[in-house]
DNA sequence: CATGAATGAGGCTTCATTCAT
DNA sequence: CATGAATGAAGCCTCATTCAT
């Protein structure tokens, strides 16, 4: 499947406007064809099936979301800066992505058990980030030696969806990005009282 | 509608089954009556329609889920130990009924978005129990003052719901229970290195 | 049947009202039940089938229709007279009981064909009240003696019928018993000039 | 909806032979396809709904009927021809049409009260035909100029309605086209001697 | 006689996918 | 490559009727 054909990106982000306006349920194919200005049997000279199509959308954005994520680390010196870093980009680029935020956090997540598993491999790059934060702040002294990778790893990602999640759920009415230092302080200290 | 009536909590319990067997989206009235020992048209005399089911079967089980919570944390001390009740509850409970993890961690998440917000009405008073913890804490100098109430809620929720649905996509291979401390402790001590 | 235990007539009178303000369709035997105060069972001891209320309450209903009509008629000293007779009573009886002209002209025509032959046996005794009128005028030198019986029964019948039913569905706004002595005029003086 | 595309007229001819045939209750959308040579859902890019499919059956119907009387009486001279050409042609295209017969005289009556709403609508012109031959009969100087030109439409069409409405419910024993003469006379000429 | 809880058959419609052009 | 007309499977819900009490 060639990627670079104009249709392949014009359906992509028809998908992506269809299923935010409409929801996930009532985005047929058709809605998207419409919208993407082709017919219904050209989508499928380009995706295999509607998941196909989901899956497809998920991976463009999630992919241009860990490489930005990623190129902003990089230059961040310690592990500290990096966890900064990386929640001011997780909601920077979903607040400045409505539609992108709306399919994310609510509708991708009416999919089937299918989908939804293809959905997690598509993330497992950006857990993998979030892991390398975490050693690199173990190895650094910035962080506890004790921690268990896998639970920092779901209280970082549960903590950022959770309060992503809310926000879109509330109609986006507060600004996301003004969270970020509040929530990499409670991430980072806890909720104690520090001694 | 009599919620004593045997045939109702058939059906509920019959739900749960199915849904969890089936997946959401499988799971058709007439399994669910299959299941609970009833015709087809009885689901009718004790639900609205399919959807009241569900939000029924959300309804019983968090209610009893929450009410547990509430009882065991009351007994608690202090802030720290109702946290840790809090947590410790959340595992126990859904680790000792794996279909109805299923249920809430993944099927009923593919529901469509008028069902989400009867789902997220019912666990509006789970919320509140969190947020009296983490009020009572910052009230007997157990946790730092200026926390963001909304922001720890999220954290805590957040944290939770992400490791119970990643310990049951891997299959519940491993014991969530033991997670309970260690959760705990990453929520009140955060990542940092005490000093 | 006992048809003069009062529940007998409770439903009957239930059925009239019920069809007049919901419909033939959304008539259910339930809301029949209600209405007259009996348990949904009770109809059923009663009536054979939804279908046998029916026809009882047109069985009913125009039984009385057609005795009052015969009563009236019998007064009369000749065929023309009897034939206006005839025509304010239909219209009288069903103008001074319009749910009753509800359910006769519009509800029952929606019924299946089965209970259409029905009803058109209940209504054979009033084609043969029309009839007598026509061959007693014929006989008496009223009417001419070449009268095609049946064309002239359904021009009378086919007449009332279409112009109660046009009142009816007018919403009742014009009087209709005041067409009667018009309608008397056109059946007997047809549409030509007389020489 | 290309209403000259085949497969519409295919659709249509099938609703009218399936509801003749299986009655209105009966006439599943399933067996229209089936007869028709179309899948179900092809119904649906003609017809909007099952309702649709009716309406329809009536409108390409009388579009027909009426078109085909209207030319027919244009050919006629005077208003007592026209009315016998009417008579004629209102007897002769049903009769002709058995199947559509059924459909019209019994078969769509069973319709709610929202069908039977735009069949009256359907309806219309035929009855403006109607109310123009008397109107131009009582300018002539045919009829009676003090004619209440609702109670003769009423008087024509009820009588028209009621003799091919008997004639199919007798199964079509006699011959039709035989009694329009018969009731020419009676609808011109009434009841009574003339003097 | 009376009740009313329980039954279960039956159909309209949507929409992902195909394939002849 | 692109089209879009045609396909056909699949399920929620209603309501007349029964029968144990």
């Amino acid at each position: 499947m060639n990627k670079r054909k104009p249709k392949y990106n014009q359906i992509i982000e028809a998908a992506v406007e269809v299923i935010a306006e409409n929801g996930y349920h009532a985005s047929q194919v058709s809605k998207i064809a419409k919208k993407a200005g082709v017919a219904d049997g050209t989508i499928y000279l380009y995706f295999k099936n509607k998941e196909d199509i989901l899956v497809s959308v998920f991976e463009e954005k999630m992919g241009q979301f860990i490489e930005k994520t990623e190129m902003t680390i990089e230059q961040k010196e310690n592990a500290n800066e990096k966890l900064l870093a990386l929640i001011e980009m997780h909601f920077q680029q979903l607040a400045s992505n409505p539609l992108l935020a709306v399919v994310t956090q609510l509708e991708l997540r009416q999919s089937n058990p299918a989908l939804r598993i293809k959905i997690n491999q598509v993330l497992k790059p950006y857990l993998i980030v979030i892991d390398g934060i975490i050693k690199e702040g173990m190895q650094d002294g910035t962080f506890r030696k004790d921690l268990n990778l896998r639970l920092v790893r779901q209280m970082i990602f549960g903590t950022l969806d959770e309060t992503v999640t809310n926000w879109v759920m509330k109609d986006r009415k507060y600004n996301l990005m003004e969270q970020a230092s509040d929530v990499h302080q409670l991430l980072t200290n806890g909720l104690k009282v520090s001694k």
